[in-house]
DNA sequence: GTCATTCTTAAACGATCATTACAGAATGGA
DNA sequence: TCCATTCTGTAATGATCGTTTAAGAATGAC
């Protein structure tokens, strides 16, 4: 019974002849890269190697997709992990671990350049109103949980209007990393939004 | 002669039966709103109440006509004069004006949310890569600008650190306008932006 | 009035969009 | 071995993409 559950059972019928998971990887990459409008379902077949109906039939749609891919990206990136900034000994270092993360990320040449979460979606057509609302959604979810984290240091109502200006600066060095930043220049960016955020120290708890 | 230059010469044909401006500041909004990818030419000229024909032959295509609405949400935003920062009495009023000035503009109600510039053409189709490098250079050419309107109270190398620390800010913040933020809560990442500012007075001259 | 010019409308262009029918191939279970 | 099941390749679907062709209508110049 337990063997059982954990081989997931095959499904009895004839296997799919790609890896889901690469396809997946791939496919978060063109989006990454091009934007949920960017890039063509054929584009996605193409580069794959694989026909129409395989994708789909894995997939659902072009949108669940895209959402799958946005789900690979924001693990990938721990985007719902704030835990290692409670090792900061103060407010200001723990908020330069968020951002030279960030900073570093945005230009690691062991993916695309830029943030898929932070700059996806922002202007697109009505048809994709569900998806755009999705992105948004997320970089809301984003933005309360370091609301949370930051209340280690400070008040409820001092953490979210910080996590407001720090989520601004994340979203503006992902367009600067888009232009061609180096990560010397998004660094002078940390640097100087670093200035804003007080040296408080962490609680002896 | 000065007079026919003034006049400007009517070429003799059959006019044209639009308002040019009028048909590219609609353009404008639709780009504004949905993108370059997600706005159609059947769109535009639907919206127009015109003929695909008469589109072209007033602007050439699609990438002349989005470029064109560029200039004109430029010119409207005002994004090549900063003189109005040159009235502050310290840095930090400079940036506050034009922090301020960017979250009013954000959400004000007489155009579409957000910005087209600091958010246009983040990620798009790579047969679209021209317009998205002339983006970019506009970002680039704008924080340039800022840059020089800096120099007016701090060393050209503090200016330029500070020039990407702003645009950051203010790039940040046109996503959040687009994600719903009203402006008091664009105000909160202002006043925190700001404590990042030194306050140093003008010079006397 | 005639002509050249420039716009108009209507219709079409080939290409590509996301998605799917359909028939065949590969599997596990009987 | 036969069957049900699930994936595969091929090819098509209708719709829409940006753009253009072609014929007619409206103007100024003569």
């Amino acid at each position: 019974m337990i063997v059982m559950e954990i081989a997931s059972k095959r499904p009895s019928g004839r296997p799919r002849s790609f890896d889901r998971d690469a396809a997946l990887e791939t496919a978060m990459r063109l989006f990454w890269k091009y934007g949920y409008e960017g890039v063509s379902f054929q584009q996605l077949t193409a580069a794959l190697g694989i026909g129409a109906p395989s994708l789909y039939a894995a997939f659902g749609n072009k949108g669940a997709l895209y959402r799958e891919a946005l789900d690979r990206y924001a693990n990938m990136r721990g985007a719902s992990d704030l835990s290692f900034m409670e090792a900061a000994c103060s407010l200001r270092e723990a908020v330069r671990l968020l951002l030279e993360g960030t900073a570093r990320g945005l230009v690691d040449p062991a993916g695309e350049v830029g943030c898929m979460l932070n700059t996806g979606m922002i202007a697109s057509h009505p048809d994709h109103e569900d998806l755009a609302r999705d992105l948004a959604q997320r970089r809301a979810q984003f933005r309360a949980l370091l609301t949370d984290t930051l209340q280690r240091w400070v008040s409820r109502e001092h953490a979210t209007r910080l996590s407001s200006y720090v989520t601004a600066v994340m979203q503006g060095m992902a367009i600067q990393a888009r232009d061609g930043f180096r990560q010397e220049q998004l660094q002078v960016v940390v640097d100087e939004a670093l200035k804003a955020v007080p040296d408080v120290s962490a609680p002896s708890n």
